[in-house]
DNA sequence: ATGAGCTTCCAAAGCGCTTTGGTAAATCAA
DNA sequence: TTGATTTACCAAAGCGCTTTGGAAGCTCAT
């Protein structure tokens, strides 16, 4: 059933069909009636494509993923915020289309959108330092937002960013207040911003408290289980073992569990553990009461509700100005911290 | 840059323009080295819309995920799925867009999705018993494969699944085989199909060695890790508590490890687990040589590339035969299990 | 030289919608 | 009553592409 087809059942214009469907003010109350009641009998739906096509407005949001080397965010992190985000495009009648593409085509995945027409605007997830996307999405005129900052780029962007730095440096201060010295660093891939970010509040902390940053406390990496088991494993080695860990996620947080508890030790009497919190569905950190982990927490799921929306706004009004939201993790305290106990000395 | 300006460019018409672009023969070999050279050189690529309208086709795939219920899949497994498929995609020239929407407007979305003509086809996820989306399907003449097969369903239809009933029969007898008498099943919703042959699996490999069902050792749930972790408290409390669990995915897994570890017993060692691995990027199972966990393992990425390459196929010529593909798991070794020592006895 | 058969190009229709620029009929002000 | 508005509708253009159905201009065997 097309427009053509129900406009002549009706022995109504093609033109009077689509302003009554449209809510447009110029059509009788009981002809807009008489089609509603039509267009649902037959379950008319104008086509996708001819209706972006006369509009001009694709209807759709472009997320792109470089699969390979963020392989860490492809994961758990994506689906959690796309989740989010996808709510707010559903709302606006906008479908989500998603590129997952080796790290190389990245650059030219957002020239074919942006030269296909394909899709009204994007979110950048996973900003690096001086991210390229940024110039390039002003450059091709595609409105966007970013969920994070590019530290780097000057020129004005929308952006969406949890406090990285103070949320980490928070984590990391609860452990030297409880009396540890020697605090692990499990961080994420360096390259990427808030990893970045995160390792200058880790230790912005330890000098507030006249600590020497240790280089072979500080690991940086994809966030995968085995990644946090590794790193763990490989500190409590040292001569002189950490106390305590900061990690970057609850992923490899599960690692440094598998690495502590594998010799023989107990989270959070022998060793303590402060995570970062993105709050994945199928991650939870224990109960809200009884967290599993002490935490800095900020749901990446809000993230992606918040940004969406952000980016609705520069499609209505491109030429608005940007947008630029700071949110601070909470923290929360849980089983996995306490005072030292294992000290060399 | 559109067509017209580009045939006026170029000083031909759109129909020629059009044919050397699209590698037809009737265009001389130098005047489609014209086109190419100057589509290169302003960026021409079609308008994708105005492409679909004309040819009928919309070249993209839709995944609809009902985001309350299936938290456990929205989150690891899918994005897992969709990385795999999203390759195919790309290879073929084809779009991914994927809604996700409340449980109650799962067969709306696909309503719609085929009345707007916005997708050319869709993946079926996680497939219940007697799954109402398949007939629908059917009956909207939406091209289409199931990720797993529906149990009740009698229409014919293309699918690909993994053999989890031989998979967790094998696991659970390779725990029988130890010695180990009290097993626990850690299960998945046991109202989605997989879950259902997995627990058929895990009773088939009891009685043939005569052991008796225990409902106590036996939990349904969504695969989170406090999922996890709760079950087997709950079954390591009993009076005659389980000396190894078969759980159906590694997320739960590391919450069975957790609630192990904290009544200081040792994986392994004390306690058994064999898991079911989907081969999670974030959460691989250890090294190959050197598995973390005992698992039957398939890799649900690879599943996602056959699957899109399967329903790639149905799109090409709708009326070709449906396709069953039934994967067989293998089995890994690792170093959750070993022979019982806590026996009750 | 002539018609058949290629080669190479093009005008125009059509995909299914929205929107512009109307026009008749009904209503209203004076 | 008459001209001005308002109401309720419509024909047709246009979005940017593909594809149909030619049509010139060439080549070439006869």
């Amino acid at each position: 059933m097309n427009l053509r087809e129900l406009s002549q059942m009706l022995e109504l214009s093609q033109t009077t069909v689509s302003r009554a469907l449209g809510g447009y003010p110029e059509v009788k109350e009981a002809t807009r009636q008489r089609v509603l009641e039509a267009a649902r009998l037959h379950n008319y739906h104008p086509d996708a494509k001819a209706k972006s096509l006369a509009t001009g407005r694709s209807m759709s949001i472009g997320h792109v993923i470089p699969s390979l080397l963020h392989m860490e965010m492809t994961n758990v992190i994506f689906s959690e915020f796309i989740a989010g985000a996808s709510e707010i495009y559903a709302a606006h009648g906008y479908d989500m289309v998603v590129s997952i593409v080796a790290d190389e085509d990245e650059m030219k995945a957002y020239r074919d959108m942006a030269a296909r027409r394909r899709v009204d605007g994007v979110i950048v997830h996973g900003p690096v330092r001086d991210d390229p996307r940024i110039p390039l999405l002003r450059e091709l005129g595609l409105p966007f937002v970013v969920h994070g900052r590019s530290t780097g780029v000057e020129a004005s962007y929308s952006w969406l960013d949890v406090n990285n730095r103070r949320a980490i440096e928070r984590a990391t201060r609860y452990l030297l207040d409880l009396g540890h010295r020697k605090i692990g660093l499990v961080n994420g891939q360096e390259r990427m911003d808030f990893a970045l970010r995160r390792r200058e509040g880790y230790l912005a902390a330890l000098s507030a408290f006249d600590v020497l940053q240790d280089n072979e406390l500080m690991t940086s990496g994809d966030m995968t289980e085995p990644y946090g088991f590794t790193s763990a494993n490989q500190m409590l080695e040292l001569n002189d073992p950490p106390t305590a860990f900061v990690c970057s996620s609850i992923v490899p947080t599960l690692g440094i569990r598998r690495a502590i508890e594998g010799r023989g030790l107990t989270v959070g009497r022998d060793i303590s553990i402060v995570s970062f919190d993105d709050v994945i569905g199928s991650l939870p950190n224990g109960t809200p009461e009884d967290p599993t982990y002490t935490a800095t927490r900020s749901s990446v799921r809000a993230a992606g509700r918040r940004l969406a929306e952000m980016l609705m706004v520069r499609i209505e009004n491109p030429l608005a100005p940007d947008e630029a939201v700071l949110w601070e993790a909470e923290m929360l305290l849980g089983q996995s911290t306490g005072v030292p106990r294992l000290e060399k000395s």
